[in-house]
DNA sequence: CACATATTGTTCTATTTGGAACAATATGCC
DNA sequence: GGCATATTGTTCCAAATAGAACAATATGTG
């Protein structure tokens, strides 16, 4: 009863960082959910999956390029990495020019359980997007792709 | 160099849940980097700066209804009530009609704490939004005002 | 009223997370 | 070449996190 007296949707509207609030309560109900299941259903984390993400849509990464895009720490990546490896969703050879360095590369297998389990986002992103029409769709696309520049750019 | 061979920004027009990824994307950038701040400045982790956000914004709400709006575990919120009250931020009080529950409310403390840190986010988000014109962000608050609805109504 | 079921908030525990220090390698500058 | 500085990836450790079980209370159904 204690929630129905109240309409806990009004924060939506009416506080002092409306776009923050809302985008990052979408990112957790677009993401969130699924992760669970793909921990549930695979025993992939978080940092796994987007290891596995990252290196669906790159020939090939150095742990440093996927901390760089993804915002983790290199220490996460490196955990994940390994973890990786092991369950053989991804393969590492070292770089000849830099013995720093080493690249991931996908494997079949990994390739193999990207595809699978996108689709799980995806369907989630399409219920999310049914609230909005084609020419909303667009428009979304544009305002998003502005922002992410724009946010990249000061890194 | 690693990095400038490659353009990592490549990824956020061409992967299979574009607005999913991107949404995710600036929710990290807008709110991680303040967290940071705030973690480092007044002590409190992200748990309980919600806790405040939220009691900032209704004049009393259950644990239960904070772990509803933020999407958290119950036991998480209850971790960070008990450390908001030590802190002085939050007071609690008993429903005096179901012995289960207990009304949370932010204190003058607590309510000055907040003024001050939003201005935080406030000021990371206008950063953002600079990338934007005064009718593009028209266009984000409706289209973003249209996918929260949508987003909840599932709950 | 009695008993099964649900809800609230808490504790316990295992996993996840990220800061800091570290070794190995590379780069820059004299 | 030699030495200070930077970068990559790793390990160590402390903090954050969330699932599961729990006690207390409330609700519903006979």
């Amino acid at each position: 009863m204690s929630a129905s007296t109240r309409d806990l949707n009004a924060i939506f509207a009416s506080n002092e960082i409306r776009d923050t609030y809302r985008i990052s309560f979408l990112a957790n109900s677009l993401i969130v959910p699924v992760y669970d299941t793909i921990k549930r259903d695979e025993g992939l984390n978080r940092g796994e999956y987007l290891l596995l993400f990252c290196l669906a849509h790159f020939p090939k990464l150095t742990a440093q390029d996927v901390a760089n895009m993804t915002g983790r720490p290199r220490n996460s990546i490196s955990r994940g990495v390994h973890r990786m490896l092991d369950k053989g969703y991804v393969q590492r050879s070292p770089d000849a020019e830099d013995g720093r360095q080493a690249w991931l590369r996908i494997t079949p297998a990994g390739r193999a359980l990207h595809k699978r389990l996108v689709k799980r986002f995806q369907a989630r992103e399409a219920e999310l997007l049914s609230a909005l029409s084609d020419q909303e769709r667009r428009q979304l696309d544009e305002l998003l792709q502005k922002l992410v520049l724009q946010s990249s750019k000061r890194v």
